[in-house]
RNA sequence: CGGGGUGUAGCGCAGUUGGCUAGCGCGCCACGUUCGGGACGUGGAGGCCGAAGGUUCGAGUCCUUUCACCCCGACCA
């Protein structure tokens, strides 16, 4: 499949660049695979933060904001934890700058070194939870159910626009639970909550599923996640949730007195997404004329591009562009009316497709006279001239169509290209074509590591609502129950 | 940290055996003609050829050192 599809990885630089730049740090910088969010991509973001900032909210949390700095000795209290993040961790071991006595500029006053080195939080579990703990006495002051907006620092080895930058914004929620079952249940339904995000919002068809044990997350019980698969056949981690069990809570001595007056842990929950959806949304959509945004994710709904001759001409078309604009605005619609006279119409179109907006409206003088207004679709790239007439309504309906057309047109991708197999012989041939591969496993991380190494393919997910169905596994022929999701991975 | 590759204008590149004032495309600026799918013409601005050292009458080009970036692996959302 990869040799046909056009739009692979390195093909969505061009349309990255209406979104983000790397940023531009000094020479010799150690910072490396940064990444500047240019004003329409984070328009983008700021679209997705509200519509999960809503669901946080109606699923009963709120939001808090916690320290970007962790003293060092936080993270010795989780082992799993820290094994997980010490290798990528920026550290603040000074505070002060100053003249170099030399007249070299300006260097680290190596008189201000931190008793305690800082860590740039690589996740916030460790200072949340030694938070936590001054909150918590009682069972009547559980369940805590905060999520926090905020930015991480990852000293990735290897960097990569939107899917792995060495900073990223993210939401992270962090819950406490007087119960085990209180907490796996909040667990399941944040999973959830990413997944209707990630299909109705971003329409991108995930595998909802729960991580194996060598994919979890560090000092989780169980991470559930959603997978979503890309164009180029790749599958992408969009978003976790894990089941913290009391790991932390014992790390951090976060007891509680229950009903019956007896000290207990508590249970805990994080999950988050992070700006790597963007790049689930890039991946996912767009052709070769660059992005397609779902309409509830768009920034500008519809663009309307005056044709025209003379001041005169752009003037009266303007007027009654305006005029559109204020009824499609009625119906919640965003127009932009492109009248910029420096650039010709066909420039403005590509431009407009390249970045997505799902509706162009043109009208020119032709159209003026008729009453009439070509309407072009971004999804399809389907073109027609229709009435003025009506015109919010039958956008209105026509950008539901959108929404509802891209996730059909992703899930038809992934249900093409998603295979089952039994031998391990057929695996390693299908797994050059990319896809999801769903195969029985036997449940050992031994197998699992010499897949990994011998196809580097790796299980995305172990699926929830999978059908289970014996077999047996297609390396060893043990016994296995249902099948796993195996793919290649960004 | 291993294996490959690249540094020349804002971006993308050519310049391969050393030679005069370092070139092309895009973009940018000015004027004009255009304007229903990324316009065209004319003129113009913009470069210590990654850095340092060396060879030479002469270095973008050869040698040495060094720095940076990109790709592929190991790590990861």
């Amino acid at each position: 499949m990869a040799k046909e599809v056009v739009n692979r990885e390195e093909n969505y630089s061009q349309w990255y660049n209406n979104l983000v730049t790397k940023a531009d740090l000094a020479e010799n910088s150690a910072v490396r695979g940064c990444m500047v969010i240019k004003p329409y991509g984070y328009a983008i973001w700021e679209k997705m933060q509200a519509a999960l900032d809503k669901m946080f909210k109606d699923t009963g949390h709120v939001n808090a904001y916690f320290p970007l700095f962790i003293p060092k000795s936080f993270f010795s209290k989780e082992a799993s934890h820290v094994d997980g993040f010490a290798k990528e961790c920026a550290v603040v071991t000074h505070y002060r700058l100053k003249n170099d006595p030399n007249g070299k500029g300006i260097i680290v006053d190596p008189e201000a070194r931190l008793e305690e080195e800082l860590i740039v939080r690589p996740t916030s579990e460790t200072i949340i939870w030694s938070t936590y703990k001054n909150w918590i006495q009682s069972y009547r002051d559980l369940p805590i159910l905060c999520n926090q907006w905020a930015n991480v620092v990852r000293w990735e080895m290897r960097t990569r626009l939107f899917l792995r930058t060495a900073e990223f914004l993210w939401q992270e929620g962090h819950t406490a639970h007087a119960t085990k079952e209180e907490a796996v249940e909040e667990t399941e339904k944040m999973i959830q909550v990413y997944a209707n995000f990630a299909q109705n919002w971003m329409g991108v068809p995930v595998i909802v599923g729960k991580k194996t044990e060598s994919e979890r997350f560090a000092g989780a019980v169980d991470t559930y996640c959603i997978e979503a698969l890309m164009q180029d056949g790749k599958a992408l981690q969009a978003g976790t949730s894990h089941f913290l069990g009391q790991n932390f809570a014992k790390a951090f001595d976060v007891q509680f007195a229950n009903k019956e007056g007896k000290l207990d842990y508590v249970w805990a929950t994080s999950w988050g997404v992070s700006t790597r959806l963007m790049g689930a949304l890039i991946m996912a959509h767009s052709d070769n004329n660059g992005l397609v945004l779902p309409p509830m994710l768009a920034p500008i709904h519809v663009v309307i591009v005056p044709i025209y001759k003379g001041e005169e001409e752009l003037e009266m078309i303007c007027n009654r562009a305006k005029e559109l604009k204020k009824e499609l605005e009625a119906k919640g619609i965003v127009v932009k009316i492109d009248n910029r006279d420096n650039v010709r119409s066909g420039f403005k179109f590509a431009e407009h497709e390249l970045k997505g907006v799902p509706v162009r409206l043109a009208m020119g003088p032709r159209d003026y006279q008729n009453g009439t207004v070509e309407i072009a679709r971004r999804d399809t790239l389907e073109k027609q001239t229709i009435s003025q007439e009506g015109l919010a309504d039958y956008v209105a309906r026509l950008l539901d169509e959108m929404q509802k057309n891209i996730f059909d047109k992703a899930l038809k991708f992934r249900e093409e290209h998603t295979y089952k197999v039994d031998t391990y012989e057929e695996f390693k041939q299908k797994i050059e074509d990319g896809g999801f591969i769903l195969a029985h496993w036997d449940g050992t991380a031994e197998t699992e590591a010499k897949i990994k190494e011998e196809t580097k393919a790796t299980i995305r997910c172990i699926p929830l609502n999978a059908e289970l169905e014996d077999g047996v596994c297609m390396v060893t022929g043990k016994p296995s129950k249902q099948r796993v999701v195996f793919a290649r991975a960004y």
